[in-house]
DNA sequence: CATGAATGAGGCTTCATTCAT
DNA sequence: GATGAATGAAGCCTCATTCAT
């Protein structure tokens, strides 16, 4: 019997080689004959690891959701420095991840449109208010800190704040998206600016 | 020969019964016989008025587009006041149209979709480019008017503010597309308020 | 719109194309392709009549049914003279069919198989239970004349009598199928003989 | 290397436990994987034992076939008393193995199916004929010897009664299969009585 | 010898599109 | 102009068989 790990392994290059196709292609565009060439391996051996094109579907999402966060994770933990900072810091982190990312971001439409209307629609909206809520629970949690450390005004509503600055982050990746010629990074360090400046307490 | 305003009319009729449809099950679980259902003519029929299901999914698209834009613009024409005061009105404007856009949020997203993926991928990118762009004119326009009335700060960046809110309330809708629970008027009023206090002069 | 019967006498086409080609290859050795090919039709259109291979593989059951009870009710109700003679002019009618039923005959046992095994075997089972209880039934209705006009044995089961002799054409025509050099009419002749002499009074 | 007797063992528990497989699903409808399973061996494992699915199910079938016949040499080697306790006697015995058969009986019907369709076809048919024909030997053998010793009447012919009795038995158990309310031992009892009346001489 | 992971030919079914009516 | 019956290309998935371990 195949060890585990090597199983596991199989079941990494195979979700890396659909994330690739489905990010060119879409959904409904990619055949599961062209991720299997992309994986180097049978179409049947396929179907040895996922039940289905839209289970891999499923696991390409999961696997993304993971990467990102892990992602995220690790810029926020390695934060430090005053409220102020550490947003500004996680902010550049998400848009210096953007070089990285641009290849799949397309990904994030299709499980977007996925989550509109295929039939896995609930376990994806499932799963994007849940990746929402966790990210809004981070940044709100930082703009409390600064609330209660005494730098950022006690009349702000941290989740409101949180829900709107994830958002902007999120769809400034997007116009970049769209649009080639737009610089994500420095808009949202100038942007950043304006709203930290609206957070701080007057001096 | 039927009279061009009696095809116009039809063509219009078959867009809306396409776009409730698209809504429903997205591009690909949309049946071209399901749309001539809820047109309530012949499947044939449809390829009177459209080469293709790409080209009708494409008109529906225009439609939206075209019917969305005409919305912001009322809104933008009615305002008045300060700058503050027509930025909030607008926020105002678009996250109340949410209960109007709800059924039809999904389309988004199925566009955004094809944008990333489909045949149609170059139309529909440079449209959300255009659409992104026009609106982001619109609303660094507000703040620079703000800024030269001496009400905003002049360092403030109005492209890159702009674009981040211009996002912001898209990705508040999108939130509130994945979580029932999710108020997006009563955030967007805390953020905005947040945001206009880093905007304006100190006092 | 295709006129009602036109529908119904492509459905009566495509029924006996696949008659055919079932007897000829199996259930499973049967594709559709070439059920549309004998039927000279798209592989399409059989879908238009039939919801999937299973479903035309019932339909044609019920058309040989329907079509094997059609060809025994007209030689029973032509039926007339005494209680044996009518026995012997069923079992001659039947023998005598089997010229016809040759090339059908594997269908039978495509229906028997599919009876024991397939997802349809209720809908099989069911259909086959209810076609000896029918023919045995008129069999035995046969008997039970010949005993109530003295012509028969009172003391003869006329049930027992009926489902052993209907299973003894059966298997007549099966062994025909297996031997090619067995002949069903002969055999089927002088052993009613035999099983007549058996059920008239003595003498 | 493997002992022979090993081997025959081992490969006699894959036809049995093929056989389960085969009857509960018919051939189509059963995997290897299944009978891998069922036998509690490794589905390559198989393929040491038998080249093929087709293989492996005819295997199946001789052995069927010899279990069977041995059953009915059994029966029939224990006869004793006249012809008509002789007739009567295999009769019973014949019907009586039907509560251990009924499991299996399905297997009969796969065994015909493939007869009339597969790429086995003629290795079934001629098995059966063979079978059919043995067994006709085997009863007509008893009548003769029936007319012989002066019980049964001279002008009956053997071979047809044989040929109709066998089948009868047969599809009176077909008739059992189908309809779990018939009881063929009863019937096969009373129909026998009229059978045999018809063959003795008139007292 | 035994295994089961890998394979890919093959088949059922779907559905956008066409075209005769 | 309008229709919907007919079509067949295309794709997901199955599963008998192989072969490296």
């Amino acid at each position: 019997m195949i060890s585990p790990s090597r199983k596991e392994e199989k079941r990494a290059l195979i979700i890396e080689a659909a994330a690739k196709v489905f990010a060119r292609r879409g959904f409904s565009g990619t055949l599961m004959a062209d991720i299997a060439v992309e994986a180097g391996i049978g179409k049947g051996t396929l179907y040895e690891y996922f039940d289905s094109k839209e289970d891999l579907f499923f696991a390409v999402f999961e696997w993304f959701v993971q990467a990102t966060e892990a992602g995220a994770k690790v810029s926020i933990s390695a934060l430090g420095g005053s409220a102020s900072e550490r947003l500004n810091a996680l902010s550049d982190s998400l848009m210096n991840s953007w070089a990285h990312m641009k290849d799949m971001y397309s990904l994030v439409m299709e499980f977007w449109s996925a989550s509109a209307s295929s039939q896995m629609r609930e376990r994806f909206k499932q799963a994007f208010k849940n990746g929402y809520s966790d990210f809004r629970q981070i940044v709100s949690a930082l703009i409390r800190e600064g609330i209660q450390g005494g730098e950022f005004r006690p009349e702000v509503d941290a989740e409101s704040v949180a829900a709107a600055l994830v958002g902007a982050w999120d769809a400034l990746l997007l116009q970049a998206w769209f649009d080639e010629g737009f610089d994500p990074q420095t808009t949202a360090k100038r942007f950043m600016a304006v709203l930290i400046s609206g957070l701080v307490v007057e001096s």
